[in-house]
DNA sequence: ATCTATTGATAAAG
DNA sequence: TCTTTATCAATAGAT
């Protein structure tokens, strides 16, 4: 490809040959590049002339630390020594526990199960069902405790009933600790239970408790 | 340089793909080759498709690990260093994930629950119920093949028992299709159901039944 | 994989 | 080094 074909061999004149370099080194960058693009590779290039000087070229989608990476695992040439080699496999075996944990949890929610043996089957349904009853013991312990929150707002409820009462037979006292008296004033005074402000202040206390019980 | 001028950007058909970049990749190493013998220059290329696979070319001049000291020299980006810090990185990222894994393994096993979150243990709840649904659901695939295997096993005996009363009948008659009638008359005829010697040719056909269900 | 029309790369010259 | 240009090489698309 040029005016006259050449061998592949050194070229003597070293005039030339820095020609030469400069002119296909470009093509191999350019080469590199256009093959990233178009497959979506991973290149990476390096070269050195006769005197030492370097040009590199690195897809831009990595890192010429990670395509040596993946170069270390692929070739199974040591690039490193022995600690990077340590810590390579320390990262191994991390991920390989990694994936067991992911599967494992994959199976309790019942996702990719694939197994045909139905014995498997049976241990995992049983490690879910040890692990309910240990939850539900846990729930238990939150008895008492939402007994004693209940009493609690069952005495607050009664409180501000009380000063609703109160309020409705002088409606000109808005100072009772209430902030929203216009609502109330608003919606009428009805049905304390299911229109009165005060709802608004418990309900966050004790989200969704008909859900819990 | 083709049957047609293509424009410089990821070919979207995976089989034009492949093809092309089998024919670059081809063309990059022989450029490596041919610049590296033409100037005597040191050049390194490393390749990865998209689906992993590698290929690589090193000036016979010289080694990777040589091209990645002076690389490491030249162009005073620390590959080493780098590299160790990446590791460690990766390490902790990966162990960071590990440890929310266990956590979240044995909650659902019901261990180490500590947070006095109601809320929070109604989700684990939730997680559980949902895997033994999935997982009955598995179960249940099951069901038609052990009906059709009970089906099976109940035809095979009934004709097992038609063949035993035959030979209780008629003692003489060994030619029943029996082979192994001896076994028969020194083991009696008391109980046809645990000890007649067909059983031990229907077992093979049904290896570890009681392995599955 | 092989073929070939075309485009692309580049050797030599300016 | 850049540009030009004739020539060879690489390769896109078809088979």
């Amino acid at each position: 490809m040029g005016r006259g074909k050449i061998e592949i061999k050194r070229i003597e004149n070293s005039s030339n040959r820095q020609v030469t370099y400069s002119k296909r080194r470009s093509g191999i960058m350019k080469k590199a590049k256009e093959i990233s693009v178009l497959c979506d590779a991973q290149v990476s290039v390096i070269i050195f002339n006769n005197s030492g000087k370097m040009h590199d070229f690195c897809s831009p989608s990595t890192t010429l630390i990670d395509l040596l990476d993946q170069y270390h695992k692929l070739s199974g040439k040591k690039l490193w020594d022995a600690k990077h080699e340590h810590l390579d496999n320390e990262i191994n075996r991390i991920k390989k526990e990694n994936d067991r944990m992911q599967t494992e949890l994959r199976h309790l929610s019942g996702e990719d199960i694939t197994t045909s043996n139905y014995k498997e089957l049976m241990v995992l349904e049983e490690a879910l069902e040890n692990g309910i009853s240990s939850l539900k013991a846990k729930q238990m312990e939150f008895v008492p405790m939402m007994r004693k929150h209940n009493e609690m707002l069952e005495d607050e409820n009664q409180g501000l009933q009380f000063k609703l009462r109160q309020m409705h037979l002088d409606p000109m006292d808005d100072q009772n600790g209430l902030e929203n008296g216009d609502v109330y004033h608003q919606q009428g005074v009805g049905d304390y239970e299911s229109q009165m402000p005060f709802a608004f202040r418990v309900q966050p206390m004790q989200p969704n408790l008909q859900d819990r019980f």
